[in-house]
DNA sequence: TAGCGTTTGAAACAACTGTTTACTTGACAC
DNA sequence: GTGTCAAGTAAACAGTTGTTTCAAACGCTA
């Protein structure tokens, strides 16, 4: 079983098979034979290219950031006059679109992996891409709610990321609590949708939360 | 370095022992001579108690779901004329302490590492205690919001669940972005008290989401 | 074509993995 | 004592791990 990877330059070629390695049996579990022979190579590359399992691993983890499709998309720059609620509800689609389906399912999945013991290559991504977006988050509440003290200003915004990444961390429970049909019905609109709403309704901006007009787009 | 753990029965060791070792490295990561180390065993012990390594993985997880304080604590019975607003609350509630700080971090942390990839170990566990807190859930909301769809009865209830799985599955994460001082300042209390608040409000239940009057219990 | 640095290949390496073996110990019944 | 059985131990097992070796093949300039 060879080649099912692009044939393109090998150290992408086996950044592309380590991901997904990587991603479905955990740093321990994936072997550098099972790596090699997704991309087609020696045992041997990884060692040349990489020097050792554990940097091509940081690579991987580097490299499945990238390709998350901008992953976590960068913070975005609202206009001034925007009103808090406007930014709140863009923040919320632009994370949650993010999160849901992702150019390459393995990238998504080796990031979570990596967020839930975080090594040093997760380290690096946290501070660099996530800590912007969680600061920029905290900056929308602040303003949204200037009543708030710290802590309250801490704990609406980890309410927000909290619903947003549930949906993508425990995927596997609820499927089998709910089935999977249940979750494959919630879309990405109607989830994005409902957390703006429900946040929204929460802190006393926009309409309450009340039923959809319809199941539509 | 032996003897970390009790020294009553040899099961019981290795299990502690097994618990502790799976939880900090995963299954692969684990190796079974540590494990025996830590119980002050021979590595042949785990063959003649359990089997193999895989079979002492799976009852480390049933026992981390034991020792875990009563994990996920039994679905409540609530009194029929209880308004269900404070069915909410008390679940929340009782959610929120059952997952902070459990009795046995290492119990918590094997569980959570489960949920993230289900095993067979963990699937007994999902289905036998986490789902019929999940129905209890769902009914709960149901009885608050009858007037909600399907899909949108699900995702009120993931919003909650969300929100409080954030603050045990994502500590690592958070810790690095905002600090450790700031996530140890949100206590138990602190945490349960918003997301009800919070999730209330955002059902048009109760006040409205405001500045905290202190904060005191 | 020859020369040279880079890349790949098959095989071997030592270390470690989970598991099994053969043997010893201790307790209890007869 | 003898026999029986559970429990524990040291040693060895076969297989796999990450890594290295070294020669062959390649791409390039002259």
């Amino acid at each position: 079983m060879t080649a099912i990877v692009s044939q393109t330059d090998p150290r992408q070629r086996l950044l592309e098979a380590a991901e997904g390695v990587f991603a479905r049996k955990g740093f321990d579990g994936a072997t550098v034979r099972e790596i090699c022979d997704r991309a087609g190579m020696n045992v041997a590359a990884i060692n040349y290219h990489f020097g050792d399992k554990e940097r091509l691993y940081i690579e991987a983890v580097k490299f499945a950031h990238i390709c998350s499709g901008k992953g976590v998309s960068p913070p975005p720059d609202f206009p001034a006059d925007m009103p808090p609620a406007d930014k709140l509800r863009h923040l919320i689609r632009g994370m949650a679109e993010s999160m849901h389906v992702p150019v390459r399912p393995a990238s998504m999945q080796l990031l979570m992996r990596e967020m839930a013991h975080p090594s040093a290559a997760g380290q690096a991504v946290v501070t660099e891409f996530i800590q912007p977006m969680a600061f920029c988050l905290r900056a929308v509440v602040r303003e949204l709610m200037p009543g708030l003290d710290e802590n309250q200003m801490y704990m609406v915004g980890l309410s927000v990321i909290g619903q947003l990444l549930f949906y993508r961390q425990n995927r596997p429970v609820t499927e089998l609590i709910f089935g999977r049909a249940v979750m494959d019905a919630l879309t990405v609109d109607m989830v994005a949708d409902h957390i703006t709403r429900f946040t929204l309704a929460a802190l006393g901006h926009g309409e309450p939360y009340r039923m959809n007009g319809g199941g539509a787009t």
